[in-house]
DNA sequence: GCGCCAACGTTGGCGCGACCAACAATACAG
DNA sequence: CTGTATTGTTGGTCGCGCCAACGTTGGCGC
């Protein structure tokens, strides 16, 4: 009586969507912990792995509308975690830079998130990790073009 | 300048979240060509496939809210595709049965929605998709108990 | 039979993530 | 110099998942 159907269990955008939810519930308990939610963790990685940034710049590199890279900036800079500052040389830009805050936010919540990855993947041994991963891979560079 | 950080496209809940993006794009298109929402199509499946049901019995086998069922069931039956009535054997319930126009939305649905399977999965080669799916299968069934 | 608890449908709300349209300011190519 | 493109910003929309509350109804223990 609590089955679910198949026309739905068999099609991989259903599994797909359906452990999204799980997968993204899994992270954003992780986040809460810290005070966070996902699109912050998003431009606080983009920061340290590339570095000072405009809005623009980020919104691409997260795919993030720029609009909600605003909102994000903003409450990231109340607490403390970014700088924003005009670019002297373009004076449409923000130049975004993480700061000490900031990097020690991101090493927390990374700390969160890789037990969050744990928990998701928890059913399967490494090896059928590995190819999970490589698959969505192939996937979503696929379909980002 | 459009990388993404590493920090996201290694871990596996990031790779699941955005995929799902793509993959909920791909069935929202086939569905809107046909008026219908993703709750629609859910449904319908579960009347189809396990025949009328209480509102309260869907929500369960759908993965759904009841109260997000309450406004499904109604928009399906303000287009003709499913009958309500409240259950003489229990007053408590509404039964939801599908009707004939319901079973060829059903089937509209469906085709288009196995296009979008096909374009979703369109680089995989056929091997992979049936991994791919198998562990998605097993960590979806792992999460939802 | 009565009283309590559980289940059902319904209403009204919230949050997150994705997205869109419009605008002023600025840069840049022709 | 003139038009086009980019940037930041504001103010929305939508789908999906979820929660609290309420009145109605059934079923169970006593």
């Amino acid at each position: 009586m609590e089955n679910t159907p198949e026309r739905l269990t068999g099609k991989p955008s259903w599994l797909l969507t359906q452990l999204s939810v799980h997968a993204h519930r899994l992270a954003t308990e992780a986040f809460t912990g810290a005070g966070a939610r996902g699109y912050h963790y998003r431009v606080l990685a983009a920061l340290d792995e590339f570095g000072t940034a405009s809005q623009a710049d980020l919104g691409r590199r997260c795919n993030m509308d720029r609009s909600d890279v605003v909102a994000t900036v903003t409450a990231l800079q109340e607490r403390g975690f970014v700088d924003r500052a005009q670019d002297p040389k373009d004076r449409r830009r923000n130049t975004v830079t993480l700061t000490e805050p900031g990097k020690a936010q991101l090493d927390r919540l990374d700390e969160a998130l890789d037990q969050a990855q744990d928990d998701l993947l928890a059913p399967l041994p490494e090896p059928d990790r590995r190819t999970l991963t490589r698959l969505l891979g192939t996937l979503l560079a696929h379909h980002q073009r």
